[in-house]
DNA sequence: TTGACCCCATTTTGATCAAATAATGCAAGT
DNA sequence: ACTTGCATTATTTGATCAAAATGGGGTCAA
């Protein structure tokens, strides 16, 4: 994995500084990958991983560390927060009042083609849970939730949003993999159709309510073993 | 300037790292200083200009990158963002999600002794507008709301908040500065009165004024004059 | 005058190194 | 057995350097 990673840290056909790659790649892995929430993360240890030097894993780093998505402690050390409950209500909180609103813009700005595009990442993610595959799931339902916000034209609303989902990104997936995929349950069909209707208002809903049963979700599975992880 | 910096970046009175030093100073340029919306920002001459080597502030400037304080262009340059009409306006958006939640969430929180230096901090404001202080104004203006919204034990809302007046920060200032400090008017009784009596929704209501006001300043400055900047 | 091209200064970027700081383990004393 | 103190190690932090990339300025030709 390294090692694929240093092929493209070249600038030959990939013109993307090694630190916006490192941040792109820790990304991935904090959503995706295999971060435990609470585990300490070391710049040198990153480094070494990713086969490249100090310095642009400090920027990637901390750039993370500003959207909230690492913890700086003043120990200096680093780690990916835990998650407790207050902290999952106010990220549910900041996110209730923020995508619905990147929904109903998308829906003023959304053609045709952006909502087959987007037929097609829910697609996918149907896919993802009849096979079982979580990390599948957990790709296609970002996608698809970015897929539409990205139609919103939005430069605030937007990184804000990405951010949020950076931090409880980790704790929605533990929660995936240990439940499973079966049993999940969306509201993106709805948000196609009102998309197809140009009913703003309608898209906002359908946001509204797939983000509150996917908040549950997480909190459930928080309350049942959140006092284990520890 | 640089040399007074310079001493603070020393570990032995002040066991803070160089680069949050340098983020804060920077911090402290964007919201009260001298930088002009969109003036372009080199690592080079921040490093040069505070005496400290590249390497610190090039981790300040990647954490103001990813607040949206400052820009990252495609050409591998950075600039402080020149406002337009539609981002101010999706700034207000948030910040009226935002603000009053927090106020809401402070009052439920603050004891009387917090009141009180509530008080003090408009008072300090009342001060600085009768002078025409308009440095003083906006940096006891940026004191209150924060000394509020601090008191609301926020861990989301309030660093997307503390992002979002970065952003808007130079724009206020530079209003601000073309207006002078006559015929500011503010709801900041109004919240401190919400918060004596313990009226959550009060104070909610109080920052929702103000912060609506505030908006429309800025936004009628910019209407007037923001063809004439570029 | 205009436009293409090349050279040089400025800037960013990534690696490396030394110093500072925090964490860890081990031995000695109570 | 438990804690205290010291030494070692690991990690972060900031400075420095070389290479790559960008921008600007000037020259030359049409």
């Amino acid at each position: 994995m390294a090692r694929e990673f240093a092929t493209k840290r070249m600038f030959n056909g990939a013109p993307r500084p090694t630190h916006q790659a490192i941040y792109g790649e820790l990304r991935e892995r904090i959503l995706f990958g295999d971060f435990e929430p609470g585990g300490s993360v070391t710049l040198q240890g990153v480094a070494d991983e990713l086969g490249v030097s100090l310095t642009p894993v400090r920027e990637a780093v901390r750039r993370l560390i500003a959207g909230g998505a690492l913890q700086f402690h003043d120990n200096r050390r680093i780690s990916l927060p835990a998650m407790t409950e207050p902290l999952l209500e106010e990220i549910y909180a900041v996110r209730a009042v923020t995508e619905p609103e990147l929904a109903r813009r998308a829906a003023d700005h959304a053609t045709r083609e952006d909502v087959e595009r987007l037929v097609t990442l829910d697609f996918a993610l149907d896919e993802a849970i009849a096979k079982g595959d979580v990390k599948g799931y957990l790709r296609a339902n970002y996608d698809f939730h970015f897929g539409l916000y990205g139609l919103s034209d939005s430069r605030v609303f937007l990184p804000i949003v990405e951010n949020l989902w950076l931090q409880f990104g980790p704790c929605l997936r533990v929660a995936c993999h240990r439940f499973g995929t079966s049993g999940f349950s969306d509201q993106h069909k709805q948000a196609i159709a009102a998309l197809r209707s140009g009913d703003a208002e309608a898209a906002r809903h359908a946001v509204a309510e797939d983000i509150e049963q996917g908040h549950l979700f997480v909190l459930d599975d928080l309350r049942r073993d959140g006092g284990v992880a520890d």
